[in-house]
DNA sequence: GCCAACGTTGGC
DNA sequence: GCCAACGTTGGC
């Protein structure tokens, strides 16, 4: 053990979203989230891994192209209730703070740091895992 | 609007 | 089980 933790099964994710149809000011508003509709087995599986109070970064794609804010997990995985396909599972999310820059992937892809993260290597998923060392970086740009 | 990167489907 | 055809996502 290199490192000992308080939260010893705390993990790191990115969500992906569309902003025109759901952004993280929506977000804010509802307060809270299900978060619903994934249709992708590596992206389902990704949110039957994520545990209570996971950090999460709220990524805003298409529209955006930049990580906004951070979120965190306050229910873990249950059946998707948009649907009768008992494949599919949801989380619950919480907007824990917007943060005061945002981080473009641009500036993603220009810091030699981030070439592995998942959000650059696997552009098209929606649920993404990221290292804790990824987080911390990304948290840090985001106060600069 | 184009296209790369995947994922899914279905014929064989 | 292979692979061609097709659909979707999302960056550019």
């Amino acid at each position: 053990m290199d490192e000992p933790s308080v939260e010893p099964t705390l993990k790191y994710w990115i969500v992906k979203s569309e902003p025109f149809k759901y952004s993280w000011d929506d977000f804010v508003n509802e307060k809270r989230s299900v978060w619903e509709g994934v249709r992708n087995y590596q992206a389902r599986n990704n949110l039957m891994a994520m545990h209570l109070n996971d950090l999460v970064l709220f990524y805003h794609s298409n529209e955006g192209k930049e990580i906004v804010g951070l979120a965190r997990v306050v229910r873990e995985h249950y059946p998707d209730p948009t649907t009768d396909d008992s494949r599919w599972v949801v989380v619950d999310l919480e907007p824990v703070e917007r943060f005061p820059k945002t981080v473009p992937l641009a500036r993603i892809k220009a810091d030699s740091r981030l070439q592995e993260l998942s959000l650059v290597r696997q552009s098209r998923l929606s649920v993404l895992p990221l290292h804790r060392a990824e987080f911390d970086i990304l948290v840090g740009i985001a106060y600069e």
